[in-house]
DNA sequence: GTATCATATGAACAAATCTTCATATGAAAG
DNA sequence: CTTTCATATGAAGATTTGTTCATATGATAC
């Protein structure tokens, strides 16, 4: 069991179909690459990392921010912090929440410019 | 009917929340960005494009990198052409899609530096 | 210990997403 | 005009995702 897909194609150099194929990224490069920007794909969190700008926040404070649950921005959090995108500590009853690194600034950033075009 | 949501927090000086509410950009642009981010937020899409970093390609070659159905691929390039992330040319029955922009070889170049730490 | 405040988490449901299959469109060749 | 090749698209189904609600955990104050 091994043909499958693509019938054949246009052009369709064999030799340039498979050079492209041995250059691609490892799969899971890519997997982990496009679980990244999954991670920003949604307006919830941006909003998040964008509150996050200026200075580290609590929980609490973040969902008063965004006008949403407590309960929906915790969830958030986790995903963001799994993919190292915030970090936190803790300070007494509250978790103070702000931006692991400036990748996040600069991965927004450079979002910011291609969707104000 | 307005009070909702959040119902206080941690910290939460009302002056700063207030102040980060007017900071955040308008939701248009943060639901803009969002969108750009989950088109980019796709293995399939993610290799798509990488797979154009080089050349040119017609949509038969791009499934046979790939290993993915015609159909599959084609329904992905209209997204990334909605997002202007790619651009076309017909050629007799062929259509050549490219990268549109540099935007889009900073922005996976800024998300491999993430990833690969 | 109990009460309270701040956060985390599990389950459930609705909405969005991706692939597949079948079929339509579009262009060139006969 | 009919056939063929390359691509596009609509509908259906399975999976993923985000929010809500209820409840659990953790830390402080009493």
């Amino acid at each position: 069991m091994a043909e499958e897909h693509a019938p054949a194609a246009c052009p369709g150099g064999t030799d340039l179909v498979e050079k492209l194929q041995n250059e691609l990224p490892d799969d899971e490069v890519l997997y982990d690459l496009a679980e990244l920007f999954r991670v920003f794909g949604d307006s919830t969190r941006i909003k998040i990392l964008y509150a996050l700008f200026e200075s580290e926040l609590c929980v609490g404070d973040i969902a008063q921010v965004l006008g949403m649950t407590q309960s929906s921005v915790s969830h958030q959090l986790r995903l963001l912090k799994s993919s190292k995108l915030v970090k936190f500590r803790r300070e007494g009853k509250a978790v103070f929440y702000s931006l692991d690194d400036d990748h996040v600034r600069s991965m927004i950033a450079l979002g910011l410019e291609h969707v104000e075009e």
